[in-house]
DNA sequence: TTAATTTCTGAGAGCGCTCTTAGAGCGCTG
DNA sequence: CAGCGCTCTAAGAGCGCTCTCAGAAATTAA
């Protein structure tokens, strides 16, 4: 593109628009931000003319004057994580941010973690620069320096998963990984399976954390035991899924709970090279139920979680922060579904007990 | 989080720094932008002092005062189309601008296009709220509303893919579309396929469109002439590779090139329901590179485009633009290149011609 | 030594808004 | 008809910066 360099159009400002309107600049700020006490008739005046010349006011004026910038941020200290072991999970939950951010005439600015810059400074900058009202926070790792400091200068923040220490001041959404892991293993045991593994995510996220919790517990509960040599660690990625798998079936597991669609993903190919069949030999159940779920053979049984629901919480919560101040911490936990598909043997289970 | 409604804590003005070193506020202006003309005594004591409390200026005051934001926005019309059908592209894409942005100390606002908001609408309000100081547009439809009102209100743009209509006002990083088709053309008819068969993208997108083309010329002018039957819309998703594949087999393809790897893996899953073997009844080649080129079987032969470049591309040009001013519309075209991998079947070719 | 130049610093206006304050106009009440 | 409250409007200060301008101090030139 190239702006003609000679164009001196200044856009307007609320003085034009009140000169053109034959009223006072503060009348013209009231009838723009909706206040009482303008009579009916200047009110339109003043709509018509803004209408006709297609002004805005200028938000950094606003922004000096109110101290507010109606503009929330999308904070992610490690891209990797969020970003590319999970491609369908970002930009779902952007479009839920988005979609309220846009609800309330917000900004939504990105500020993604770069691996030129330590995490410390990253979150120094992030609050020196008072460009944020708020923030939501993604993948930030238990021990992240950023909390601390955002707590410490007063900055509104919700996170998306559940944070490493538990605070009264720290509010989030987030899914039950415990319950949903637990659902998994139970789904599987009542299929008749015995020999669960688990693949992990990356165990400095405490949704991945979660879920190996709610594995254990409920393989403890059932009386059949958690067996450390049925988990392999991972880190939600696929060929953390493929090389976990391969270590699984040494251990001659009946079924593998991967933390992920992505690992799952990797756990069907390794069960695939290897000759196993699916489910019959091994069943696999994922997590998140991405589009791909539907794309593999067999179709994957996975825990569905509410990702775009999951943003605009998060989104919706910081803005009432924002807006209305807040008193207490806010913690919210969004249900989750077990999708049940081909790959966990359910359709099979009957003849598997026959036999 | 709870912000502790007592805290007063007003922030740091360049006043009060002024006062903390005993110096005017225009020369603790001067030291901060780093403009000549102060003694090395003063800058020392004034940068003490600002390292001291933490200082950052205030952006909307600054912003305010130059009439410059120091803020690009990723512009996406239409979000499901750039989000959701490539799900690498964008996280990518968005790396390598926010890369860039970082680096010039820009914030990154991303405006996503709302089911709820036209697209008229949505140019205006990115507009006429001077938010932003510079966009990058990502997927917009050739003739979406957007760009002939960047154009008229001088507000910089670079597109990351070739706009619909040629312009010299228009700037724009893309990669030779047409080249790159004519590569996997070529290279299939190099592998003794005769019956090559195409999956188009969105053909919204003047990359779909281009692949087309550069389809369509190599067949002809390999004297083999483009087939339309053998030719099937799709929309870069990987249903549309399916179903498209179905129906190509029908039409007896010895060869498919699908517009991106999603549609591609569709179209692999095709093949494997109707019992054809990839690469030996049918070689397939797609597009893009994703990482799940190499998580299917046969691992995907494809092209690879450098996203994150091309972000980051456009990103510096933009900048660019800003900082200095643009005098003529700049167009980068990246190169591209051709990942032999097993499901074009070059590894078996010999034996092909053999029998 | 004085004039001219260069280096350094501070004062002050202004960016475009919001918000407080004060005052004008109006219909009521007593 | 004085007094009150209500509705409406304008004036003006101020948000925290930048930038121009002018003047002081240091340096060089004449």
């Amino acid at each position: 593109m190239v702006p003609k360099s000679s164009s001196p159009k200044r856009s307007m400002s609320l003085e034009d628009i009140a000169a053109r309107a034959g009223v006072s600049r503060s009348t013209v700020s009231r009838v723009i931000n909706n206040e009482t006490y303008v009579s009916e008739h200047t009110r339109r005046q003043v709509l018509a003319v803004i209408e006709q010349v297609g002004y805005a006011p200028n938000p950094a004026a606003r922004a000096l004057a109110t101290q507010r910038n109606n503009t929330i941020g999308l904070v992610i200290p490690q891209v990797p994580l969020v970003l590319f072991e999970d491609p369908y999970y970002f930009p779902t939950l952007l479009q839920g941010i988005s979609r309220i951010a846009n609800a309330h005439d917000f900004a939504l600015v990105l500020s993604l973690g770069d691996s030129d810059m330590d995490e410390a400074r990253f979150a120094r900058r992030i609050i020196a620069n008072r460009l944020l009202d708020g923030a939501i926070i993604a993948s930030a790792a238990p021990d992240t320096p950023l909390i601390p400091r955002l707590l410490e200068a007063d900055m509104p923040f919700v996170l998306v998963e559940r944070p490493g220490q538990e605070s009264d001041r720290i509010s989030f959404v987030t899914i039950d990984n415990v319950e949903a892991a637990s659902h998994v293993v139970r789904h599987l045991i009542a299929l008749g399976r015995r020999r669960i593994g688990l693949i992990t995510g990356h165990l400095a996220n405490t949704d991945a954390q979660d879920r190996l919790k709610g594995y254990r517990q409920t393989l403890d509960e059932a009386g059949i035991g958690a067996d450390n040599n049925l988990i392999a660690t991972g880190d939600f990625s696929y060929r953390s899924g493929y090389d976990g798998m391969r270590a699984l079936i040494e251990r001659r597991v009946d079924a593998v709970f991967a933390s992920n669609d992505i690992t799952a993903r990797g756990a069907l190919q390794a069960l695939h090279d290897a000759g196993r069949r699916v489910p019959d030999d091994v069943a696999v159940i994922g997590f998140d139920d991405l589009p791909t779920a539907t794309q593999v053979t067999p179709q994957l049984t996975t825990v569905r979680q509410p990702i775009e629901e999951k943003g605009a919480q998060a989104a919706s919560i910081l803005l009432d922060f924002i807006e209305h101040g807040c008193t207490t911490a806010c913690r919210v936990v969004l249900p989750t579904e077990l999708v049940v598909r081909a790959s966990c043997g359910a359709a099979s289970a009957q003849v598997r007990k026959a036999s």
